[in-house]
RNA sequence: AGGGGUGUAGCCAAGUGGUAAGGCACUGGAUUUUGAUUCCAGCAUUCGUAGGUUCAAGUCCUGCCACCCCUGCCA
């Protein structure tokens, strides 16, 4: 079967029941286009577990040739601020998502939803409560027990709609009245129990200032919203799988057309060792945890993306997760990394930085210079090659030369070779100790027909080590993260909720710099330019870099298979 | 007088009556001028549990168990 827009249903496969469902819905007339929309409440930044909810909203609608909107949720102006929508755009700009509109929902929406109010007072399935707040949470009921209906639940339609009126003109004091749906005090589904509808309160919104005195609930207001648009699917994660009953009431009772959006939900998503909880995240910029909201070590969209994660990465590990079954699926770290290891791996530019150098001088080379190769990316020609520099003098990983060899060890020993990458194989004839007794150079021979390429000195070498030399280095500065949360706490979200102080789940040191030599290739690299440093990790330029010194964060480590063996 | 959701490996997850996909992690081994990448192999005689129906059950039925969510004038 054929869409309007071209899609052929018969070409996809459908990956969950929602992608089941819309082809079921399709087929039967019930459907004609995908609409979802992407519901922000404009009031932090977004996280990882957002990037898993507006992917499932993108890429279902793209896959059938549909449209997303972004729709800021602003109905409660006490959280909300004015500065997020440019954020989001550009968050969405990264993710590669670009909305077909953006709406504020208070703006577009409000004069309809409070219309939609007044029709169904005057339908008897709206009432004006001057319960307090305390009161209709007492006679709410328990999870066992019904609750009682409110005396102010039968008055007559044309006393409510006085009354709301009364409300919208600010007869009534902040937490004086509110509007509740008659619906069912004993209904087993809590939500059902007459919920609150419109409540007073005085609050300056930050888009609409102080036109309006009353708002519109998130029940009430977002099955409205998304009907109001033509939503087609409104999807959400699973905490508001109890909603979807009244979502349908307010649809039924309120909307009343015979179009009507459809709401279902996903699992949430919560990554072992990762603090995710708004409240915490603010808590850790306010009290100087961490240094602000786009911190490398922040599970925030702004965060791994100056960290250095990709965009593709993010959605990769995202998707993999999947629509799941469970109200909140938790995935181990090692998942996500994965995803960065395999994005970075395939678009990195290979370099060489030696992180913590040794100086090696070659004894039997002169005083000139010589050019060699490295690919950008041994695993993609097209990526092209780089010039390097061999000389005299150069340095090495302190590491990658042992007196004390471990078993297995490929590197440098006394007397042993090794493999520069990219250069020639060298010999270390000689450790030189400084005064404490500690190594303060080595003088090697290179072996001057080994060179990479045309190696015609038959020698078998079992390691290769990077380096720089001296004439071809410039010092950069390395910022090295760890997790946040130290390893034993996988929940962190429930540590904190037992009162766990959040400085004891924190790593200390979860942030050092270093200082580093890299090859004079990276001297033009470009904030978020990403590289491989050779043996080492994926880096990227952090944008505290200046013209003249390159701060480079330590994106993610590379896999390292080799084990000091027992 | 509670309601709703979910149980398949350490984690995520396919599976819709015909004999347990795939990925992560892990373990071997091959290739490698990155101890990376790549490749190959291994990793659930069993699907929360006890019965039942059936030639055949992870899938259908019944009972039981476990975990998660719901008592904001938040979203």
């Amino acid at each position: 079967m054929k869409l309007a827009n071209g899609i052929d249903l018969d070409n996809i496969t459908p990956e969950n029941e929602l992608e089941e469902e819309i082809i079921a819905d399709f087929k039967a007339g019930k459907t004609k286009e995908v609409i979802t929309r992407c519901p922000p409440e404009p009031s932090g930044y977004w996280h990882i577990a957002h990037a898993k909810a507006w992917t499932i909203d993108f890429e279902t609608a793209k896959k059938f040739g549909g449209k997303t909107y972004l729709r800021m949720d602003d109905t409660n102006p006490l959280k909300e601020e004015g500065e997020f929508s440019d954020s989001y755009m550009q968050d969405l700009a990264w993710l590669g998502y670009k909305p077909d509109k953006l709406i504020f929902a208070s703006e577009a929406y409000f004069d309809d939803i409070y219309k939609i109010a007044e029709q169904m007072i005057m339908e008897g399935k709206a009432y004006v409560c001057e319960l307090t707040a305390d009161e209709v949470s007492a006679t709410r009921g328990t999870l066992t027990e019904p609750g009682k209906e409110s005396p102010y639940r039968n008055r007559t339609p044309e006393e409510n709609l006085r009354l709301f009126r009364d409300m919208r003109d600010g007869k009534f004091e902040d937490g004086k009245a509110t509007l509740r749906a008659k619906i069912d005090m004993a209904h087993p589904n809590m939500n059902m129990r007459d919920p609150v509808m419109y409540r007073v309160l005085r609050a300056k919104h930050y888009k609409l200032g102080n036109k309006w005195c009353i708002y519109p609930m998130y029940d009430f207001a977002h099955p409205l919203e998304d009907a109001l648009e033509g939503v087609t699917y409104s999807l959400c994660s699973k905490e508001f799988l109890d909603h979807r009953p009244l979502y349908d009431w307010f649809i039924e009772n309120g909307w009343k057309k015979p179009f009507a959006p459809k709401q279902r939900e996903f699992s949430r998503l919560t990554i072992e060792n990762v603090i995710i909880g708004k409240r915490y995240l603010k808590q850790l910029v306010n009290e100087g945890y961490v240094n602000g909201w786009d911190d490398p070590r922040f599970p925030t969209l702004v965060g791994v993306r100056r960290r250095g994660y990709t965009a593709k990465a993010i959605k990769d590990f995202v998707k993999s997760v999947g629509w799941g079954n469970v109200l909140e699926v938790t995935v181990p770290y090692s998942a996500l990394e994965y995803y960065v290891r395999e994005d970075l791996n395939a678009i990195a530019t290979r370099t060489m930085v030696v992180l913590d150098p040794l100086k090696v001088v070659i004894t039997n080379y002169g005083d000139e210079t010589e050019e060699f190769e490295i690919e950008n990316n041994p695993n993609n020609e097209a990526a092209g090659k780089h010039k390097s520099i061999f000389s005299k003098e150069i340095y090495i990983e302190k590491e990658d030369f042992s007196l004390n060899p471990p078993p297995k060890y490929n590197r440098l020993v006394e007397g042993g070779i090794v493999r520069l990458k990219g250069a020639y194989i060298i010999k270390c004839n000689k450790v030189v100790l400084d005064k404490n007794g500690e190594v303060d150079h080595l003088e090697c021979e290179y072996i001057p027909n080994s060179k990479s390429g045309n190696d015609t000195s038959g020698i078998k070498c079992k390691g290769t080590i990077h380096f720089v030399s001296a004439k071809n280095c410039f010092e950069v500065t390395i910022r090295n993260f760890k997790n946040l949360v130290k390893d034993e706490y996988k929940n962190p979200a429930k540590a904190l909720s037992e009162g766990t102080p959040i400085s004891e789940i924190l790593e200390p040191n979860s942030l050092t710099e270093t200082t580093a030599l890299a090859e004079n290739f990276l001297k033009n690299a470009k904030i978020e330019d990403k590289f491989q440093f050779m043996r080492k990790g994926y880096y990227c330029v952090d944008k505290d870099s200046t013209k003249d010194h390159l701060i480079f964060n330590l994106t993610i480590s590379l896999k390292d298979g080799f084990k000091i063996s027992k």
